[in-house]
DNA sequence: TTGTAGGCGTTATCAC
DNA sequence: GTGATAACGCCTACAA
């Protein structure tokens, strides 16, 4: 209706004459808010705030915000934020890492908005997900740890990490391993629970020849345990952490570990979301990101072996 | 007009209908969205997240929320920010840590909104400003080395840390010290990089008793370099950290670190703002809050010292 | 005190 | 195509 050229000078002038298309306004009239809401367990876990961090740089593009809530799991809480959300009409809804939970998942699928689920095993929901290949890293791990001769593999875990437990496990039972002995359960994800952990598995003779530990901070733990004990890593004994943490190459030994595509996620899962907005009827895709598989210092071959096969290869 | 028991009844009753207050409307009409701006470097940074998580939950007891901004400290990116956070009509504006740069402040202060700095060392600007104690800080650090019987002591800073590592001189001259050597600039805050430049301290002989290292990660890189060169920390050389990152407690040793009140700056940053919201002619406080330290396994009496105060006391 | 109408700034619709 | 007009949902001022 008018040249493109035009409307470009037409927006420019406009814009230095200081005028600002007043979103409020135009919010109200399309009932559209740019603007969705991202449901974490905590902002201030490093992981997730990376999640968040590439949720906004995604959503940017298309000129929408995320408002961030803090559920701490508690259902208090998810009801709170839930009901600012739908007051502040948000246009769809994000739910990632622990605070999916099946209870939030279901209070919030009955809103009726967009909804996509990020860091959670996919499950049986028809829900648009992303998430990473947790299989995978598993296998990743294990197969490195297997090329490099390890036979006797302890496993260490805690809260939260049951089910990256369950695909070590998986993984090890694929290889012809069994875990050894069975996995020991930390009450935290802090070095200070790992620390006390692998001190049991040494004083019961327990660990192997390697550890594999479901999170950076227990494999962390792990590391002061051995070097307290005069236990040398990686030449006595070789440790595997999860998650690829800033922690992971700042203790000694540098730690081999799992990168997980964190800010991907959450690249991801933001175009997730906008697609489902733009077409609420879109097929619900289910998205799995590829982890990475670090080496660094904290694994080396088991005394004793020849290698077969390239560690590094998966 | 109605009694209070009657229009708690009848908004319970409104709820229970499945009402919610259009928010949307409501800001239209009343030019206020409940909905404040937070403009930082990169919210993926561990310690910008904590602060932001302050920041929510403080905003939350107000029925406000944040919109996030990463400005990266970069020009395009912080126009584009502020355009996005002026069209949404927020009402005020906290500009955190080295997004905090004057540029940017002079930036928005011409906007006319309620704003607050964060994580800054308060400057000359009539601005309301929350920030640690670096001073302090720093002479905690010192004071708590010089009761070990530290005399001479290197000091390793990074980009960005030049505030800090003011701050250490001035506590080290106070305590009639003088950094030793000149301190060492790494290129990057990563263990990486501490490691380089505590290898060059090594291989110059110009370590001291004592390495202050104006971040955490630094200070892990440190102990790295220190391990592999077959020094024993902190029997022969202590080493302090800065921040007390989740690191700190997962390295081997365990590291003696100032911990900064990053979520309580987020509160008080909040409550500020909100102060400022509400009258805006208000006097612009600034608040200092006190850091604490944390004295953990790096730091130990220099070698052939004997105490004479107490190392924990400040 | 109680009710009602007008307007916040957009956008979408509907005549022309 | 183009231009006027109503409506989004709430708040507030003013009239009854």
């Amino acid at each position: 209706m008018v040249s493109e050229a035009t409307a470009r000078r037409v927006l420019g002038a406009a814009e230095s004459l200081g005028y600002l298309r007043n979103h409020t306004a135009a919010s109200l009239r399309t009932r559209r808010t740019r603007t969705v809401g991202l449901l974490l367990q905590d902002l201030s876990d490093p992981q997730s705030a990376l999640f968040a961090r590439g949720l906004e740089d995604q959503l940017a593009t298309a000129g929408y915000v995320a408002l961030t809530g803090s559920t701490e799991c508690d259902a208090i809480r998810e009801r709170m934020i839930l009901t600012e959300m739908r007051g502040r009409h948000v246009d769809g809804l994000i739910l990632a890492g622990r605070a999916a939970r099946a209870s939030l998942v279901a209070e919030a699928s009955k809103i009726g908005l967009p909804l996509v689920t990020a860091g959670r095993v996919p499950g049986s929901s028809a829900l648009p997900a992303v998430s990473a290949d947790l299989p995978r890293g598993a296998r990743m791990v294990v197969n490195h740890l297997a090329a490099l001769g390890h036979r006797e593999i302890s496993c260490l875990t805690g809260p939260g990490e049951n089910g990256r437990y369950q695909e070590f496990v998986a993984a090890m039972v694929a290889r012809g391993l069994q875990p050894y002995p069975r996995g020991v359960i930390a009450k935290s994800l802090t070095a200070g629970e790992g620390r006390r952990c692998c001190r049991q598995l040494l004083a019961a003779d327990a660990l192997g020849t390697a550890v594999i530990a479901t999170s950076d901070m227990l494999a962390a733990g792990c590391c002061q345990a051995l070097a307290e004990a005069g236990r040398a890593c990686p030449q006595d004994i070789s440790v595997t952490g999860f998650g690829d943490l800033p922690v992971a190459d700042a203790i000694t030994p540098t730690l081999t570990t799992i990168r997980l595509p964190q800010y991907h996620l959450g690249l991801q899962a933001a175009q997730l979301l906008l697609d489902r907005i733009t077409d609420p009827d879109s097929p619900p895709t289910a998205r799995l990101l590829a982890p990475e598989l670090v080496v660094r210092g904290s694994t080396a071959r088991a005394v004793g072996t020849v290698l077969t096969e390239d560690p590094t290869h998966n």
